[in-house]
DNA sequence: GCCGGTTTTGTAAGGACTTTAATAAACCCC
DNA sequence: GGGGTTTATTAAAGTCCTTACAAAACCGGC
C-alpha cells in the first residue's frame, strides 16, 4: 500500500507523467473533502473541473493503489438514468495513531483516512515513574491495536502528545517539568522501533489548539489555551501549527506582575499565581478574612469557586475578577504581538464557563487594539488527541502532490 | 506588457497547457534567483532540471512577452564553443514603487524587476496637517517617476508604508494616533485612481520587519522591533508577514507594570514608558538626583543617555538598564507565546547600540524559556522603504504560477 | 588557412497526457 | 416497450515534453 510516489514538496522539474500526478492528487482531495461519504464519479468532474475520462483514469489508479474503493452496488439515483459509480476513501489504506500522554490518564485513538474513529483507549495512571509510563504507553497502543484490528505496520503515521517542550528535529523532550524523569526517556525512539511510519512527539497544549482551529476552521489566527493545575498554549495560524524556535505557547512560563508563590516545583510563575491550585489557595485565603462568604461552606476548590462566584458571592466573584486580570494583563502583549482572531481557553478551568469568559473579555479589551474573541473550547476531554490525530492525518495527506 | 494569465493561486483544473506554465514559471525563477545577472541558456537548463528545448520554448516566450531580454552581443566564453545565449531580467517589465510616509519625512523609491534601485526621492515635511501631507506624497512621486523616467502607468506594484493601524482589505487607515487627521485622508482610493496596478497600504513596523526579515533569509520567526519616539514591531514567519486581524506588532501599547505618564497624545503606554523621549527624561531626573553623573553637562536626549552608559557613567547605565527591564517585561510574553528566534531591534534607539543590547539579552534570559537572539537591524533609515519594495516586488512575482 | 575539439543551438520523430466528441449502457417513468 | 435522462466507454485530435541527432559557432594548433 505504498504512497505514490514523488512526494516532494515543490519539485520543478516537470514532464508530461506529473500531470497525472497532479490530476489523480486533485481527485483524492475532491474525495477528501467529502469526508467518509462516498461520492459519484459525475460530481468529481465538476468538483475538480476536470473531464470525465481524467477523471475515470484517476479513480482508477487510486483504486489500484488502494486508497479509493467502489460502492457500486447502489440503488440508483432518484431521476432515472444509468446508476452512478461511486467511491470512497478506504480508511483503511492509513490509519494514523494518536496518542495522548496526560497528567494522570494515558490515552490511544485511532482515526481511519476519513477521520472515523476505530479505536479509543484511555487509562488512568499514576505518573510518579517515568519508566512505568512508557509500559502503560506501550499497553495502550497495543489495546487500541486491538480494538481496531490492525498490525503496528499497518499505521501510516504516529502523533504522540506530551507535556513540556519537544525538539522538534529529533522528537526529544528537552523540558518536562510535571513528570520527573520523562526528559531521560527517549520516547520518540522507542515508538519509531516499534512502528515503520513516521513518528512526531509534540506538546499537548499545541495539538489542542490545532484541534480547536481545525473545528473553527477557515484561516485566521488562534490563540489556544490548556488551563488546568498547569498553563500552556497553542498558536494556530490559517490551520498550520507555529512552533516557532520549539517552546511558542509556553504561557505558563508568563511572570505576573503581582507577587508570586515561590515552590520549587518547575511550574513557571503564571502557573503559580492563577493554576487551578493557585485559584483554589486563592479563594480559601479570602474566606478566612470574609468569614460571610457562601465559600466558607466546605473544602474549596477551583470549580467550587466559580460556582460560588456564578451564584453571585461577592468574594468569590472578586476572586474571579482577580484571576482573570492576571490572566489578561500576562497574555495581554502576546495578544497585542499576535492579534488573534480568537482566544479559546480550555482545559479544567474552562468548566468555570461565562463567568471567567466575560471577566477577561472585559479586562481584555481594556488592554489591547483589536480585541479578540474570547471563549471555551466545545471539545470534551479528549481535545488533545483529536489534535494528534488531526496532526497525524495532515502527515499522511502531506505526502501527496499539491 | 501584460503578465502571464492563469495566476490564481492554487487552480485545480489541469489540461496540457499548465505544464507549460508551470515550466515557464520554473524558468522565470531560475532566472530571479541570479539576480540581475544575465544567464546561459544552459545553465537555466541544469538549474531548472528541464531539457533544453523546453527551456528553449519558455525563453522565447518569456522573451516575446516582455519578461526577458537577449544579451547575445557577447564575447565568448573562454573555453571555445559556440557562443551560449544568454538572457536576464528585463527590469523595466515590471518596476516597482514603494512609499513611506515617515515621522518627519516622505520618500518614495523605485525598485525594477531585479532588484536595481531606479528611483530613490526623500523629502522632509512638517505633518501638522494630512492633507498638505498628500500634496507632498504626490510631488515625492512625481520626482521618483522622473527621476526613473517612467509614467504612473508602468507601476506595477505600489506599496505604502504609513504609521498607524491599516485595514488589510480597504487601505483604509483605520488608526493613526500621530497624524492628526491622517485616518480622513483616502490614501488608498487617491492612490489607486493615480495607478493602474495593485496598491497596498502597509504599517511601517510591518515592513521594517520584512526588510529586517529579508535580509537575514532563511526560515524561521522573527519580531522586528522598531524603537524611537514611538514603538512598534512586526513579525514574520517564515518570510511571510504576520498580520493577525490586522494590528499584530503593536507593541507600543502594551502596558508594562510600573507606572507610566499619563499624556493624552494617543501614544500607547510603552511608548510613553520608553520611547526615546521618555528614556530622556527618565535620565533628566536621574541626572537632577545625582548631580556627579556625566549626564548634567548638557541637553540630555536619548542617545545622550547610551553614549554616558557606554562611556560607564552610571546613573546613566541605570537608566538604561530599566528601559532594558521594562522592555524586556513588556515583550516577554509574547516572545514566550512566539519563541522567535530572533528579535531585532531598529530605528533610533537602535543606535544605542550594544548598551541596550546586552542589558536586554540579560533581562530576557531570565524571563523566556528559549531566549532569541537580540540584535540591531543592520539596514540604514530606508529600512521601511526596502520593506515596502519588497512588497511590492513580492506582489509581482505572486502573479505567476507557482 | 584549414582541421579537430568543444560547447551550444536547432530540428525532427516519438511518447504521454488531456480534451473533445461521439457512442453505448443502464435506469426511470409513462 | 419506448422516450428521456444520466452516466460510462471509446476513439481521434491536439498539446506538450523528451530523446536523439544534426548543425552552428568559436577556439587552438599545425
Amino acid at each position: 500500500m505504498d504512497l505514490p510516489e514523488g512526494a516532494m514538496e515543490e519539485e520543478h522539474a516537470v514532464g508530461t507523467p506529473v500531470l497525472r500526478r497532479l490530476n489523480t492528487a486533485s481527485v483524492l482531495r475532491a474525495v477528501r473533502e467529502c469526508a467518509p461519504d462516498p461520492i459519484r464519479l459525475a460530481e468529481l468532474v465538476k468538483l475538480t473541473g476536470l473531464t470525465r475520462p481524467t477523471v475515470g483514469q484517476a479513480v482508477e489508479d487510486l483504486v489500484e493503489a488502494g486508497w479509493l474503493q467502489h460502492h457500486h452496488p447502489i440503488a440508483a439515483s432518484r431521476k432515472g438514468g444509468r446508476p452512478a459509480v461511486r467511491v470512497s476513501l478506504r480508511g483503511r489504506a492509513a490509519p494514523v495513531l494518536g496518542l495522548d500522554v496526560g497528567p494522570h490518564t494515558v490515552s490511544a485513538g485511532i482515526d481511519d483516512l476519513a477521520g472515523r474513529r476505530l479505536a479509543a483507549v484511555r487509562r488512568s495512571v499514576d505518573r510518579n515513574r517515568a519508566s512505568r509510563l512508557l509500559t502503560v504507553v506501550d499497553g495502550v497502543i497495543a489495546r487500541a491495536l486491538e480494538e481496531a484490528g490492525l498490525e503496528a505496520d499497518e499505521i501510516a503515521a504516529l502523533v504522540v502528545a506530551t507535556p513540556g517542550i519537544v525538539d522538534a528535529g529529533s522528537g526529544r523532550i528537552l523540558l518536562a517539568p510535571s513528570v520527573p524523569g520523562w526528559t531521560s526517556v527517549n520516547l520518540s525512539d522507542h515508538l519509531r522501533d516499534r512502528f515503520r511510519c513516521p513518528v512526531r512527539v509534540e506538546n499537548d497544549a499545541n495539538l489542542a489548539a490545532l484541534a480547536v482551529a481545525r473545528e473553527r476552521a477557515g484561516p485566521g489566527t488562534l490563540l489556544a489555551v490548556q488551563w488546568g493545575e498547569r498553563l500552556g498554549a497553542g498558536v494556530v495560524i490559517d490551520g498550520r501549527l507555529h512552533r516557532g524556535t520549539g517552546a511558542a505557547g509556553e504561557i505558563g512560563f508568563i511572570r505576573p506582575s503581582g507577587r508570586v508563590p515561590d515552590t520549587d516545583d518547575g511550574r513557571g510563575p503564571l502557573e503559580r499565581a492563577i493554576g487551578a491550585e493557585a485559584i483554589a489557595e486563592q479563594a480559601r485565603r479570602a474566606a478566612g478574612a470574609h468569614p460571610e462568604s457562601a465559600l466558607g461552606g466546605g473544602p474549596i476548590d477551583a470549580a467550587a469557586v466559580f460556582a460560588a462566584a456564578a451564584a453571585g458571592d461577592a468574594v468569590a466573584e472578586r476572586v474571579v475578577d482577580d484571576v482573570a486580570r492576571t490572566f489578561a494583563h500576562a497574555i495581554a502583549p502576546a495578544v497585542l504581538v499576535l492579534a488573534p482572531d480568537a482566544v479559546v481557553i480550555g482545559g479544567g478551568v474552562a468548566r468555570a464557563g461565562s463567568v471567567l469568559l466575560t471577566a477577561i473579555t472585559r479586562h481584555l479589551a481594556d488592554l489591547t487594539l483589536t480585541p479578540p474573541d474570547v471563549g471555551i473550547s466545545g471539545l470534551a476531554e479528549d481535545t488533545i488527541l483529536t489534535g494528534a490525530l488531526s496532526l497525524a492525518l495532515d502527515e499522511v495527506w502531506h505526502q501527496l502532490p499539491a
